[in-house]
DNA sequence: TATGAATGAGCCTTCATTCAT
DNA sequence: GATGAATGAAGGCTCATTCAT
C-alpha cells in the first residue's frame, strides 16, 4: 500500500512536471496571453481537462512555472555558495548575479515572460495558495544576495556604511534594468545596433560591482555619502 | 482657401490629440489589453469608426501615445538644457535622469504601460509609419543623455576612459531597472515592506551617479578598467 | 433626417423581431438549455455578435420572447373584449380562458418552454430592465381575467361572495394545471392513453366554470365544506 | 451462504438509499441541471464511479429518486385509507389530495424539481428499466384517487354522472396547477403580493372539492353550461 | 466491488475592425 | 469626413462518464 501510494505520488509529480514543461514551451513560443490551454494540453499529450486537475487555471500554471524556476535558481545559488566555500564575498556576489542573469535570460522568451508579469502588475493574488511560496522564493533570492553583500562588506570589498538592503536593492534593480534592455532592443531596432556591441549583461555586472566597490573608499574624509548632495 | 486648409489641419491635429487623451485615460485605467476601442471612442466623444481615420489600429494608438510622450520628454530635456546654461555636466545629467524618471512614473499606470510594451517584445514593426519617429525619439533621448555624459566626462566629473555610450547605457538601463522595481513591488507584496523604505528612484539616481563618479578615480595606477578582470 | 431615423427604427424593430422568431424556433426545437446562440444567429441569418446588440444575453432573449408572447395574448384579450361588446360576463371569461390556453399550447413546445421557466424558479431578476414589463404583462393578463370575473359576479353568473382575486387565482391556477398535464402525459406514457381521451383543455375549462358557477348557490346550513368565508 | 447473500443484498439496498439521500440533497440545493455527480458522490461519501454501479446515469438517479418519492406517497395513501376505515368518500379524498400536495411541496425545492421534470418533457424513456415502475406508481396514485372519487360518487358526495376518471383528472390537474403557482410566485414577484394572501394549497383543495360537490346537483333544464356529455 | 484520475466535447460572450450610409 | 451597426473568430473552463487498478 505504501508502495502504491509512493508510486502514485511520484507519477503525479512527474505528470505535473510534464505539464509545466509543456506550458513553458507554449508560453515561451506564444507569450502568456496568446498561449492556449489546448496547445499546452496537446504539448503535454494530455486531455485539456487533466490540466485542471493539477492547476486551478491558466494563471496558476504560470505561477507554478515561476515557482519552479525560482526553486531551480535557488538550487543554483546553493551550489555556488557550496563551491565558493569560505571565500565568499564580492566574487561570490558576482557569480550569484551572473547566475541570476543567466537563469533569467536562458531563453530570452523566458525573460520576456517574467518581465511581462512584473510589468503587468499584480497578477498573483497573495491570498492564493502557491503565491506565497513564490513570494517567499523571491525573498530567499533577495536574502541570499543580501547575505553575500553583507559578507563582502565585512571583508571590506563593498562599502560598509551603506545599508546592505539598500545596496542589494541597488544591485538587483540595476541588473534587472540591464536584462530589461535586452528586450527593449528587440522592441526598438534603432537602439539595437548601437547597444548590442556596447554592453552585455556580464559587462553590466562588472561595471556595476566595480562602481559599487569604489563607493567603499570614501571620497573625502568625513563624507557622509548623503546622496542628495553627493555631487557637492 | 489657405486659411480654410489651415483651420482644417488645426482641427485635425486637435482631434487627434483629443483621441490620444482619451486613449491615455483608458489605457491607464484598464491597461492596454483590457482597454476597449469603444471606451476610447466614448471618452473622446467620437464615433468608433472615427478613431480609425486617425490611427490604423489599437497598436498605432499606443504608438502615437508613446511618441507624444517621448516628444514631451524631449521638450523637458530641452528646457533643462536651456536652464542649465553652460554649467551642464554631472548636475545636468542628474536632472535629466530625474526628469526622465519622473516623466516615466508620472502616474504609475503609465510606467506599467510602457514597461509592458517593452517586455511584450516587438509590437512596433519598424517598417510601419510612425514607428520610425518613435525610434528616432528614443535615439534623441539617449543621445541627449550621452551628450551630457560626454560633457561630464570632459569636465572630469565622470570617468573619461569609459566609452560614453557604454556609460550612458549603464546609467539608462540601471535607472530603468529602478523604475521596473516600482512595479515589482506591486506584484510581490513581500518585497514591498522591505524595499519601500529603502530606495526611491531619486535615491537610486544619486547612488548610481555617485558610484559612477568614483569610477573616475582609477583604483590603482595603470588600471585599465578592463572589466572582465576588474575584481582582480 | 426624421425619415431616416424612422426607417432606422423600423429596421431595428424588424430585425429584433426576426431574432425573436429565430430564437423561438430554436428554443422550441431544442429547449432553452440546449439551444445554442450560434444556432439562433444562423436561423436569423445574422452574425453571432449581432444578437448581443439586441439582447444582453441568452436569458434576455427568452425574456423578450416571453414578453412578445404576452403582448400578443393581451392583444387577443383586447379583441375578445371588443367582440363581446357589453355581453361580457361568464361567456367572455370562458373565451378568455380558452384563448389563454390556446395561446399557451399553440405549439406544445412553447408550453414546455414557459412551464420550464416557471418551474425552474426565478430566472428573471426583477431588477433587470425588460423583466418589469414582463411582470406587468402578467398582471395585466391576470387583471383582465379578474375584471371579467367581477363582471360575471355582478351579472350573477358567478358566486359573488367569493373575492374575485381568489376566484380568478383558482381558475387561473387550475387551468395552468390542465396545461401542465399535457406535458405530464408526454412524460408519463402510461397516463397518456387513459387521459388523452378523457379531458381536453377546453373540457377542463367547461368543467371548471360549471363547477364555479354552482358555487354561486350558497351551501346549505350545516354543511361541513364551508370555506373560511364561503358559507358567509 | 444465504445469510451472506442476504447481508450483501441488504448492504446494497442501504448504499443505494444513501446515494439517493445524497442525490436528493444535492438536487434540492442546486437543481437538477446544476447538480454535479461529484457533489453527490461526496455527499454519499462514495467514489464517483460507485454511483454508476447503482444508477446508469444522472437521469436514472433522478428517476430512482422520483420512484422512491412516489412509493413513500403511496405508503402515506395506504395509511390514510387504513385510518379512514370505511368512512372513506369525500373526506378521505380531501385528505389524500392534501397529503399529495404536502408530499409534493414538502420542501419547495422538491416541487421545483418535479415540476421541472414534467415541464422538461420526456426524460424517461419508457423502455428503460425503472421507468416503468415510476409510471406504474403514478398509475397507482391516480388509481387510488380515482377509487376514492368513485366511493364519494357512490356515497352521493360527488356528482355521479361525471366519469370518475374525468373527475379525478380534473381534480388532479387542478391541484397540480395550484402547486405550480407556488413556483410562479417565486418567478413573478409582482404576482406574489397579490396571491400570497389569496390562496393556499389547502384552500385550493377546499374550493375545488366544494365546487365539484355542487356539480352533484344536476343543472337545471335549459342551462347553457352543460358539458358536452355532462348531462348524459 | 470500489475507486478517482483522465478525458474532451461543448459554449457563451467579447471586441477589434469594416463599410454602407 | 463621421458614424455605429454588423461581424465572427477565438478560448478558457466544466463535468458526465469511463476504465485501469
Amino acid at each position: 500500500m505504501s508502495a502504491v501510494a509512493k508510486r502514485r505520488e511520484r507519477e503525479r509529480a512527474e505528470r505535473r512536471d510534464r505539464i509545466l514543461d509543456a506550458a513553458q514551451q507554449v508560453f515561451w513560443r506564444e507569450g502568456f496571453e496568446a498561449a492556449k490551454m489546448g496547445a499546452i494540453a496537446e504539448a503535454a499529450q494530455l486531455g485539456k481537462g487533466t490540466l485542471y486537475l493539477y492547476f486551478r487555471d491558466k494563471d496558476h500554471l504560470a505561477l507554478g512555472l515561476a515557482t519552479r524556476h525560482q526553486t531551480r535558481l535557488l538550487e543554483r545559488f546553493g551550489r555556488l555558495r557550496s563551491e565558493c566555500g569560505e571565500s565568499g564575498g564580492l566574487e561570490l556576489l558576482r557569480r550569484l548575479l551572473a547566475s541570476y542573469a543567466d537563469h533569467m535570460q536562458k531563453p530570452v522568451e523566458h525573460l520576456r515572460m517574467v518581465m511581462t508579469r512584473w510589468a503587468t502588475g499584480a497578477p498573483f493574488d497573495p491570498a492564493t495558495e502557491g503565491c506565497q511560496s513564490a513570494g517567499e522564493n523571491v525573498m530567499r533570492i533577495f536574502g541570499t544576495l543580501r547575505d553575500t553583500v553583507i559578507e563582502a562588506q565585512q571583508k571590506g570589498e563593498l562599502p560598509a556604511h551603506i545599508p546592505p538592503e539598500r545596496l542589494t536593492t541597488f544591485l538587483f534593480s540595476s541588473l534587472n534594468g540591464s536584462l530589461l534592455m535586452q528586450l527593449q532592443m528587440n522592441c526598438l531596432a534603432s537602439l539595437d545596433e548601437v547597444n548590442k556591441k556596447i554592453m552585455t549583461t556580464d559587462e553590466h555586472i562588472d561595471l556595476l560591482l566595480e562602481a559599487c566597490r569604489h563607493l567603499a573608499r570614501p571620497s573625502r574624509v568625513g563624507e557622509r555619502y548623503d546622496l542628495e548632495d553627493a555631487g557637492q
